[in-house]
DNA sequence: TGAATACTGAACCATATGGTTCAATATGGC
DNA sequence: GCCATATTGAACCATATGGTTCAGTATTCA
């Protein structure tokens, strides 16, 4: 069985899978920000938003660095593609077995229809 | 801002954070399966699957039908589109982020400086 | 120096998660 | 009918999550 990086993968959807970091990592595509700033966006204490900024930060989705007395995030250095890759793969496996699914169904569907007493499993 | 379904994705991608809700979509990728069957191949006792099954089911990403007593799982109608749609428009954000930003150009000045001849690249 | 700003850490809270055990229920096969 | 199989629900447990408040610490600036 394939293994990737399991942890890697946990830390990165389990960040993903909320959405105001989801909507920080959007607003961070737009432009960096302080603690303070993201904070008031979102409607957080700053102690709430330090806590998703050290999740994003965790999985590789946000760097920050301390300048004086503020701290600016920006978008890190994961650009997700294991992430993408491993959905893609999952896509195919569910369209392979789709595609296995509508086969069997339709080769039931000509031997019901052409051959009525072979009752062969 | 573009809003999507914020709690289909919470749900999509929590279920991803799971490496044995990430390994039970491989599997049935493969084949269907029973609770106990995957219970079984993941070490763990039914309940504690089924717990499983049902997160995965709630997101979509898999179906389940009764037959008799035996449950029998699938794959679900979810292909992740959105979820793919989600991460592939950040990409875009993290790429013009640092387009924008000399971060290329830093990347460049230390490849420079690091392998003495090779300036092209 | 001293006040305001920006963050940080500790502690707390409610709820969720990932797992278990145990007891019940439903089904299949003899 | 009886027994084994397959699942399910309730209850429990430890830890994690998402948020808060409050009390620091470090930095900026007048």
């Amino acid at each position: 069985m394939v293994q990737y990086s399991q942890t890697h993968f946990d830390a990165s959807f389990a960040a993903l899978s909320d959405a105001t970091r989801r909507g920080v990592l959007e607003q961070l595509g737009r432009s960096d920000a302080s603690i303070t700033e993201l904070a008031e966006k979102f409607h957080m204490t700053l102690t709430g938003m330090k806590k998703h900024v050290n999740v994003l930060e965790r999985a590789g989705l946000v760097t920050t660095e301390k300048v004086g007395r503020v701290r600016n995030c920006r978008l890190g250095r994961s650009r997700l593609e294991e992430e993408m890759a491993w959905i893609e793969r999952y896509r195919q496996l569910w369209s392979a077995r789709f595609d296995a699914l509508d086969m069997v169904v339709e080769e039931l569907k000509q031997k019901e229809t052409s051959n009525g007493r072979n009752k062969a499993e």
